[in-house]
This record gives C-alpha cells, structure tokens and sequence, in this order.
DNA sequence: CACTTTACTCTATCTGTCAAAGTATTTTTG
DNA sequence: CAAAAATACTTTGACAGATAGAGTAAAGTG
C-alpha cells in the first residue's frame, strides 16, 4: 500500500482527472481509486472530503445533491473550466516531477 | 520551479541517494540538487537540516564535524548500513508511484 | 574593511493527512 | 422482519513535514 506522503502534491491532479471524465460523488471516487490503482493506494475519506473541500473554494469543482438510492445522500462534483486548465498543469508537473526524481533515483 | 509537496515523500530517497555517492555536507548537497536537477529544485535550508535531524533520529546517517575552510564549519553526514537498506525501499517506493499515479494521469 | 559567500541553527507557522467518532439512509441476510 | 452490513457524508483535533525569517559565525573578495 503506497503511503500518502508519496501521492501528496498530486492528489488533487488525480481527483480532478476523475472528474473530468464525469460528475463523481466521493464514495465513488474512494472505491474507484482504490479499484484502478489495483488496491495499491487507498485515499481516506477524511482525506478526500477535506480534498473537495479545498478544489470547491478554488472553483476548480462545483458540487450538487444527488439521489438517495443507494444508502446516504451523495455530493456529486463536477469539475469548471478552471479546473480543467488545473488539471493540465498539474499533469505536467507530475512529467516534471518524473524527469527530476528520476536524475536521482536511477532507474537503474 | 517543482513545489516542494510534489516531491515530498522521495526527498529522505533522494538525500540518501546523494550520500551514498560520498559523504556530503548540507550546502554542498542544496547545491548538488539545485545543479543536477537543471534548475528546477531547490531544496529550502529550513528543510534540508530538517531532513538531517529525521535521518540521524532514525540511525540512517552519521554526521562528524569537519573543517572550518570555506566559511562556516562543515558537518559531513555518511549514509549507515541501515540509511542504504531504506534506499533501496525508497527506490522501490518511487517506482511503485510512478506505476501508480501514471494509471491516473496518463502520459498520453 | 565593507561586502559577499559559505555554512549551519532555531523558532514559529502553515498545510495536508487522517484517526476517530458521529449521522443518516438503504440493502442484505439469517 | 429485525439485525447487520454497506452506502455516503461530516466534523474535530492532532500530527508530521516544509519553510519563512531571523540569527550566528567564519572565510574570501574587491
């Protein structure tokens, strides 16, 4: 299981990726980070919430009340405009980020 | 310029990977990552010695004073049997993130 | 000899993560 | 159908790591 410190400064990239290929509502994002990563990594609710928290006052999100079918009312989020741009730049910061560890963690 | 929380979580890797090279000083090791990472990182002094204090705590570095000409009074660290075992978790750890958020932020 | 560079230290503050506990509804199961 | 499990979100308080900022001190430079 990866730690978060690992993740950490591109947390809101991924999230905002998710997003980005449609509206999502938090326990989905969980599970459906948890899924693709191949159980490797799994965010903690506190975390994420806090997360959506942080996105929304920057508007890089919007949020809306879904149904209640399935158990608890869900928050779906969807990502603005500026998010979108965001999420540009925080993939190539995470190229970046790549290229400069990598010069010194060989990957031998 | 890379934030210091994109990095976050690598940089124990990245000042292990440095002193496994050769026994280094603090400013020679801000300046060592400044110039190898192109100019694109700079590790603030405030953190650097931050990260000293961490590693020597944790048994993997040593530190011993050394001499007074250049300015101010060096103190070398030297990488531990135990600092050399953690880096190569540490790489393991890099790999496995690259792996990981690659999934969520494709390289396209 | 004033200025810059080298070299390290300390403190206070900020940000992000997260354990823990709680609320509420729906679905599953014996 | 009642109990248990799963779904779904919220809040609070604590902690770790990064860092601005200020300070100390010695050596090199014009």
């Amino acid at each position: 299981m990866i730690s978060s410190d690992l993740i950490r400064g591109h947390l809101d990239a991924i999230i905002l990726k998710l997003l980005s290929e449609k509206d999502r509502y938090g326990y989905e994002i969980s599970k459906e980070i948890f899924a693709r990563s191949q159980e490797q990594f799994q965010i903690k609710e506190a975390t994420l919430y806090a997360v959506f928290q942080r996105l929304e006052k920057k508007e890089l999100i919007e949020s809306y009340s879904g149904n209640v079918s399935h158990g608890g009312k869900r928050r779906y989020y969807r990502i603005t405009k500026l998010g979108r741009a965001y999420l540009l730049q925080g993939i190539e910061e995470w190229k970046l980020t790549k290229r400069v560890i990598d010069i010194f963690i060989a990957e031998a």
